[in-house]
RNA sequence: GGGGUAGUAGCUCAGUUGGUUAGAGCGCCGGCCUGUCACGCCGGAGGCCGCGGGUUCGAGUCCCGUCUAUCCCGCCA
């Protein structure tokens, strides 16, 4: 490719007067030029049509026959090269109008047409049928061809649409974006963190912030008053369906607010993004339930209220029953639960199989279950089951013909967390018999509130922050903060949509004695680590710290509901892999010597071992 | 770290109880075609059956290991 080529081809480059979505009958008769990829070309040895494409839609391009320089050129053009044309808008022949196309009645004849650059063949097919069930490493290896279909475009305005709404909304509500560090302290504390090397300081690092929890605080000591930021947060864990390494948060902080404030500002900031994002109308205010209440309805601290089957108490049922395991389970302090799977009872072999499965990775040793069919219960345990005990299932649970009733025993939220995944697996099942539906347009918000402050940490022996240790107590449990702190509930709210937990937040603690008194009394962490990790906080604190509390989002999440796509994968321009890869740049990969000399960083041989 | 699924042509897949020369559709290359829009028709090229071992007279097929992707558990707000 020669220097004058490429200036040849400059010169020549017009200016695009339309867009290839945009052109429509009143157009006919107008002289445009328009630039894109070529999407396809239809050669019929005479007439040529190019579908032209660029960033808003197709446009039929006709080149008739006589024009000898295109007829020549065109013979060479392949799909996805880059085509410039010049000609005029005509209307289409009645007959050859194509409803389906937006620019369908009309189409471009070509008086003069340029090749702006040349496309090899591409990877994989570019047709969206094809292209959604090609493996996803060749798609992310090229992910500039994926992203250029036109459904994931569409997701990339979706998100940006979302985040525009988002600005809109919290600077019409009086908050200020803030742009906080990446480089923060490592707080050991939570999620594995990335750790960067300072050259500067040899042997010191810094951690990739987790999120802006601690300076979003800052800022509030600082008066702000009312912060916002659409935050990229890091996260050195294993990876999921809805986890990247790197993701982003839409992340805000308020003071001298209390949870109703936050609970208005947030349906009002959801109401906007639907709205504005995909047009959709969502009720206001969102139901809320306490966590005891999700826990022993729907087994779940983000449940999916879609769809009904609940879960049903028989601890009591079951207290002096002949049958030992959900006897046992009561009298040690245990419940035992049951849920009604309406109309399951056709299930097979392998999908019972599979639900025992599930219930047995959360540590069920079994699934018992009672299945109702031809006016028959039929059931491994039914004959430890009294006559009083069966009717008393019938009647709570509402069995009829066609159900099966699974049962959980045991310690209180382990019995729920069970048959929470029962609930879901088995509505997966029912789903696929048409039995029932889960939409995902149709938008169930609800917050889940009144979280234990703590959670019992079983290997390491002490008490740990369910949320985050700057959660506040609520105000009637605090005298409980010494004498019993798993009953403390915390001033902490979750929203969750549709079974995702699409954010969560707290009112946090202001005072510096309580907070301190967090750390080191219930939490049991060494004065000596609070003072090291969080000492500016509890100094900040001293100097006048308002009453604040926020929430954050994974934006990631929410613009995959709304798009409504299994991973937030697509929902990210660049994703990584599950082993955190970039498969399109190829990172991470090794670093140089001289790099790891300035950074006072040596190799060694990658062999784990166990801690 | 553990469990599941997948890996055969550029792409998506088929490939029988282990048995001739591993197939199809799309794409690609060449030719024909003046109204298509998934254009059509004719012809052609294209394979380390993920990789490494093993069993066997013989392996795409069976066994072991390994790599990659993905889903889940652990982990993670």
């Amino acid at each position: 490719m020669s220097v004058g080529w490429v200036f040849s081809f400059l010169f020549s480059m017009k200016k695009r007067t339309h867009n290839c979505g945009e052109l429509r009958k009143e157009a006919a008769g107008s002289k445009v030029v328009l630039t894109g990829w070529i999407d396809s070309v239809r050669d019929h040895g005479g007439v040529l049509f190019v579908d032209l494409r660029d960033r808003e839609g197709v446009t039929q391009v006709v080149v008739h026959p006589g024009n000898q320089t295109i007829d020549e050129a065109m013979a060479h053009f392949k799909p996805e090269s880059v085509l410039e044309v010049e000609g005029e808008v005509v209307l289409r022949e009645p007959s050859t109008i194509n409803s389906r196309m937006q620019t369908g009645e009309i189409e471009v004849q070509a008086g003069a047409v340029e090749l702006l650059n040349h496309s090899k063949t591409p990877p994989f097919p570019m047709d969206d049928e094809k292209a959604d069930k090609v493996n996803e490493d060749l798609r992310l290896r090229y992910r500039y061809m994926d992203l250029r279909r036109p459904r994931n475009l569409d997701v990339l305005r979706l998100r940006h649409r979302t985040a525009q709404a988002v600005r809109r909304y919290l600077d019409e509500s009086g908050f200020l974006e803030v742009e906080t560090p990446s480089l923060f302290k490592s707080t050991p504390e939570g999620a594995r963190e990335f750790l960067v090397p300072s050259r500067l300081n040899p042997n010191e690092y810094y951690a990739l912030v987790q999120s802006p929890q601690q300076y979003k605080q800052m800022l509030m000591v600082a008066g702000v008053e009312r912060y916002f930021q659409i935050a990229r947060c890091f996260r050195d864990e294993d990876l999921r369906a809805d986890r990247q390494p790197e993701f982003t948060q839409i992340d805000l902080e308020m003071s001298f607010i209390d949870r109703e404030d936050m609970y208005a500002l947030v349906e009002g900031l959801m109401k906007r993004v639907w709205k504005d994002a995909v047009g959709a109308d969502i009720q206001t205010p969102f139901p809320r339930l306490s966590y005891n209440e999700v826990m022993n309805r729907f087994g779940s601290d983000k449940p999916d209220t879609r769809f009904a089957m609940e879960i049903n108490d028989f601890s009591e049922t079951f207290a002096k029953s002949g049958f030992k395991v959900f006897a046992g389970a009561v009298s040690s302090g245990g419940v035992v639960k049951a849920i009604n799977a309406k109309g399951l009872a056709d299930l097979t072999q392998g999908e019972l199989k599979g639900l025992e499965e599930g219930a047995k990775s959360l540590g069920a040793k079994g699934l018992a279950f009672i299945k109702a069919e031809a006016g028959q219960w039929k059931s491994p345990i039914l004959k430890f089951l009294s006559d009083e005990e069966q009717q008393a299932l019938k009647e709570q649970l509402e069995v009829e013909d066609g159900d099966v009733v699974f049962f959980a025993a045991g310690e209180w939220e382990s019995a729920c967390t069970i048959l929470g995944r029962v609930r879901l697996d088995a509505a997966k099942l029912l789903e696929k018999r048409g039995k029932i539906t889960r939409d995902p347009k149709d938008y169930k918000f609800l917050w889940v509130i009144e979280f234990p402050l703590m959670l019992f940490d079983e290997e390491a022996g002490r008490f740990a922050a369910a949320h985050h240790p700057f959660t506040s107590p609520v105000p009637e449990d605090m005298d409980l903060l010494d004498s019993d702190p798993k009953a403390v509930r915390g001033q902490h709210y979750d929203l969750v949509l549709n079974g995702v937990e699409l954010g969560g937040g707290s009112i946090r603690i202001h005072q510096p004695d309580l907070q301190q008194k967090v750390f080191e009394d219930v939490l049991s962490l060494p004065k000596d680590v609070v003072q090291e990790r969080f000492g500016y906080m509890l100094e900040a604190f001293s100097y006048g710290a308002p009453p604040h509390g926020g929430i954050a989002f994974g934006l990631d999440r929410l613009v995959a509901i709304l798009a409504n796509r299994p991973s937030i994968r697509d929902v990210i321009a660049f994703p990584k892999t599950q082993k955190g890869q970039d498969l399109m740049a190829g990172s991470p990969s090794p670093a140089g010597d001289k790099q790891l000399r300035d950074l006072f960083i040596r190799n060694v041989e990658p062999v784990r071992t166990e801690d």
